[in-house]
DNA sequence: CCATCTAGGACAAAATTAGTGCTAAATTAC
DNA sequence: GTAATTTAGCACTAATTTTGTCCTAGATGG
């Protein structure tokens, strides 16, 4: 009921992780810095460290610090599932805030007719969206698209942030 | 990263949605208005009727004006899927606003390395959603509130509907 | 006609998310 | 050892979304 009226809609941050992510998996073994990848995807830079920040913290991209460094996957994009990728930045699934153990003030309290039924349709979830791997979001090599020669450019920021 | 720190969180609404189609499966063929399902569950009238008129609205339940109407279901617990519920209240599930043909101005635009793709994780999601009923929601029967003695739960804790 | 009861839209407040900026720490290059 | 580069981690503001409530109109039954 939001503007674009999708359920199970993901932060765009989660989103933009996908995106980093695939375009990092293209060089999966080379660093890259954030501001290369930000140039890559056309994401805007403060967005790309946000994000890759979140993902480093979760293991799923491993940084270096340091003039020359960046980041790199932690593992193949055919062995990173989705899920996780959203799970980093979003924290763990679930479909309600209902769910074993969290939550002792619930104003339905003892009477709440489906507590705890949750868990059924969350396993459910983590299931079917297990499979899904990073390799499975790429595109089969888009020539002409991102691709942009890889310069490390000096230049700096003054190029102002582009909005997403 | 919300207070819960959920993905895939649903909206209160369509939570308190479940609660109150469970509560209506209890008596599947009666009517029951609003206001009396706002007593037996607990969640505040106005918030009912806001349920109950979405729900309505796409035909999860069915609605009889005047004095002596109410709700009913449109059909039995075990044949409405949980997902349909949701759906009703948030309309079609999709992990990103970027689903086939719609969104014409994403940014990113034709170079975003993962467009289309979410197809797949979406369709894996109503699959495996789709097999989950309001029937499965329901506890067997208790009585009197507070008991909870029931499989899953490890403990009396598990909530999370706000107040209302 | 009058008491009920749903339909639908409008709206303000609260909660969440997005995006930006700043400072510290690590590493490399000179 | 100093400077430049690049990530780490907060803190904070603005924008968006969700909530919860209210108000008016349309149906229905007695």
């Amino acid at each position: 009921m939001g503007q674009w009226g999708y359920m199970f809609r993901i932060s765009k941050l989660a989103d933009y992780a996908v995106v980093v992510l695939a375009e990092m998996a293209g060089r999966a073994e080379a660093l890259m810095s954030a501001a290369v990848i930000a140039e890559r995807t056309g994401v805007s830079e403060p967005t790309v460290a946000k994000v890759l920040k979140l993902l480093s913290r979760e293991g799923v991209v491993q940084s270096v610090r340091g003039a020359g460094g960046g980041y790199r996957l932690s593992c193949p994009a055919d062995e990173i599932a989705v899920v996780d990728i959203i799970e980093a930045i979003e924290g763990p699934i679930a479909l309600t805030a209902c769910v074993d153990g969290a939550e002792p003030d619930c104003a339905l309290g003892g009477c709440c007719g489906v507590r705890g039924r949750w868990d059924t349709v969350n396993a459910a979830l983590r299931s079917a969206l297990g499979g899904i791997m990073l390799a499975d979001m790429m595109r089969p090599a888009v020539k002409g698209c991102g691709s942009a020669a890889l310069t490390f450019e000096t230049e700096g920021k003054g190029a102002g942030y582009g909005r997403n």
